[in-house]
DNA sequence: ACCTATAGTGTCGAAAAGTGGGAATAAGTG
DNA sequence: CACTTATTCCCACTTTTCGACACTATAGGT
């Protein structure tokens, strides 16, 4: 399970060195294996472990591709999956495509959430949080799922 | 379950040791494994214990993702979900991100609420009971749900 | 009132994590 | 085929973090 957010730097070429926190949990699951993909929602990457990408691939592969919205769904995210391996320290390379679609550059943020993690640059995940911190707020008037919540 | 007010300081390097009167139970039930996150109703951490957590964030994760709203509120809560774990001092060091987000200085102060514990700014915290006692004085009209409560 | 035990705080040192640079190999081009 | 450019792998240094230890303060008991 990933968990928390942290702050990192990719240096000049274009490394990224993953946290020693998250980094553990990768090395034991997958042996440093990755896939990195595109989130298409939102200006971010995210990073699966191997196996846990391919029950997703899987999935994503088994949609209806006569409908044109999915067959362009799939083109992305599987387009964009690319499985990167971390090196002997700890860093990923990330293929130029992806950095571009995110627009990250020296200061990125790293974002756990379960199953996945999140990739940002610092200036969208910022402006991302103040937006749900508008809509999660006191004054916000939440979907019931929500208000059902016992936290 | 946790109860009471405490004030408390954190150290230079973040640090905060958790007071006798909480750290017994946490280390009892969950060998003082503990989950801290944001409030996102206000500028507030929450901790729990680990198991508590566990409960909460599959509730969590089970929501429809599909309203943005919702996705957001899981992107805040998941992603600043942090693992921490009490030192042999009984502290815990607190990351950059989640100190940021409840403007933690030096001076803080616990509150105990039942399954959880809420981490405030001392001076955050002092605002918060004075607008509290406006809204729950002689003077408010307070929800349906209170009204009928038996004291 | 003093002594003792326990909670709280600070400091130091070792170890690990992050960062940068450089060399070697591979790929692409003239 | 040779030369240039790009990429990858590895090594070394710096910084931060974490854990241990020691000291101080406070509260409770005799």
């Amino acid at each position: 399970m990933f968990r928390g957010v942290q702050h990192i730097n990719m240096d000049a070429k274009g490394r990224l060195a993953m946290p020693a926190r998250q980094r553990e949990p990768l090395l034991s699951e997958c042996g440093g294996q990755v896939v990195v993909t595109i989130d298409t929602q939102s200006a971010c990457l995210t990073i699966y472990p191997l196996p846990e990408w391919e029950r997703i691939e899987k999935d994503v592969q088994g949609l209806p591709a006569l409908n044109p919205a999915v067959k362009r769904f799939q083109r992305l995210i599987l387009g964009y999956a690319t499985d990167l391996e971390l090196d002997g320290n700890g860093r990923m390379l990330l293929p130029q495509p992806l950095r571009e679609y995110a627009r990250l550059d020296k200061k990125l943020v790293l974002v756990g959430q379960g199953n996945k993690l999140e990739l940002w640059s610092e200036s969208l995940w910022l402006s991302e949080r103040e937006q749900a911190l508008q809509d999660s707020g006191p004054a916000a008037d939440l979907p019931e799922e929500l208000m059902s919540l016992t936290l």
